[in-house]
DNA sequence: GAGAGAAACGGTACTGCGTACCATATACGC
DNA sequence: GCGTATATGGTACGCAGTACCGTTTCTCTC
């Protein structure tokens, strides 16, 4: 039974962690309450931190066949999609979630922890999207921001639920993933979509923003 | 000659790690060939990965006192300083910093310290963003996804002259951080400055597009 | 259901990081 | 010069993580 194991060493862990503080807890303790020797601890878990954190590996695997699939043309779904199978994933933990926030936030080992884990996500989603993003000269900067902008409007999300703050997250994602993806060159689709426009000028004069967009559309 | 002694220690670690790895090169030869006892080694640095980074916590002050200075108005100036700031420090160190780079891109433990730095950063700023911003419904998010740009943008550029790609980072510098500011309410000046435009759309329909900035910029 | 092979487990010993404590030497102020 | 603060060296300890070996338990096959 080793998957049973695995959750004994896994609720001991959590308990004993909740209890007395992570630090304060040794491994030989976590093992003693799961009922198995300190050395079958390190044959499941390579460290103590990873006790903590949910299948990353599985994780990232499942995201990057998401992402694998796609191409220029349909990537901001598959971004969407990827995104939210990790959303997805927390929010089926529930409540196991929580706890593991309250842990990482007090705990500064798992918080560097979670970090590394989230950088891997960073890594993954820049990749592809510099993928689609082709052979233009600013193609690497605009799929890092691209990503980081992902990744922390996902996070955002994310800490919210964690926190109780956001009532249904799947709703908010979908609405900050619009503000994340800004940056993207729009879908090839020339169908009469609604315009959408963002203007940033240190002049407030309307003509001359007009002349400037006309001159921008027409001289490409 | 406290201060000869950490530079002692320092320049012994990065050679021993240099030549013979991290993981195993031992503190105790670390201080030996910085003609130290170990125990001194702790006093200087609080674990074996802090020998190999520079001083953030004063890098963070330095930042934070910056930032303070600023309100909404001159804001976007604080922040293009405060990056600056973070980027000079990398360049006054020259070859330091590169044969840091090239041990935090083999050595996951120094790799995982560095997202730790890295991510005190982002909350210094995306604090100040926060601050700015007011309370705006989407405060928190913009000034997230505004500090995760900015610091993604630095490291851009860092990293490019750390590869020895990038031959002017202060150039390179303002040229991204124009992008990652790009979510940012427009400055108040309202002098003639040069008009910049960024229009994603559905539609390629010149006079449809001309229409919606039209109205975009009179009824607001 | 009995035996062979594989997988999981427990125990011991070791390296090395980080901490606590004590003892010593050197610099500085009066 | 003397007392004090500060930097240092040494020893001992707890605990994470690794290596190795022997034992138990599961599983497949006949």
């Amino acid at each position: 039974m080793v998957a049973a194991t695995h959750r004994r060493l896994v609720d001991a862990a959590m308990a004993l962690f909740a209890e007395q503080g992570f630090d304060s807890t040794s491994i030989e303790e976590v093992a003693a309450r799961a009922g198995v020797g300190r050395t079958t601890f390190f044959r499941h878990f390579p460290t103590k931190e990873d006790v903590v954190f949910p299948d990353h590996q599985g994780l990232l695997q499942r995201v990057d066949a998401r992402l694998a699939t796609a191409t220029a043309a349909t990537g901001r779904t598959a971004l969407e999609e990827a995104t939210s199978i990790v959303l997805e994933h927390y929010l089926a933990e529930g409540e196991t979630a929580r706890q593991r926030y309250r842990l990482t936030r007090t705990v500064a080992p798992l918080r560097h922890r979670e970090l590394a884990s989230v950088h891997r996500y960073f890594r993954l989603f820049s990749g592809h999207l510099r993928r689609w993003l082709g052979d233009r000269p600013d193609a690497a900067l605009l799929a890092e921001l691209t990503a980081s902008s992902i990744i922390t409007a996902h996070n955002h999300v994310l800490r919210g639920w964690l926190r109780g703050e956001v009532e249904d997250p799947r709703v908010a994602l979908t609405a900050v993933l619009e503000q994340a993806l800004s940056r993207l060159p729009g879908e090839t689709a020339t169908e009469a979509a609604p315009v959408t426009v963002v203007v940033t000028t240190g002049s407030r004069d309307v003509e001359t923003i007009l002349g400037e967009v006309r001159r921008a559309l027409l001289e490409p």
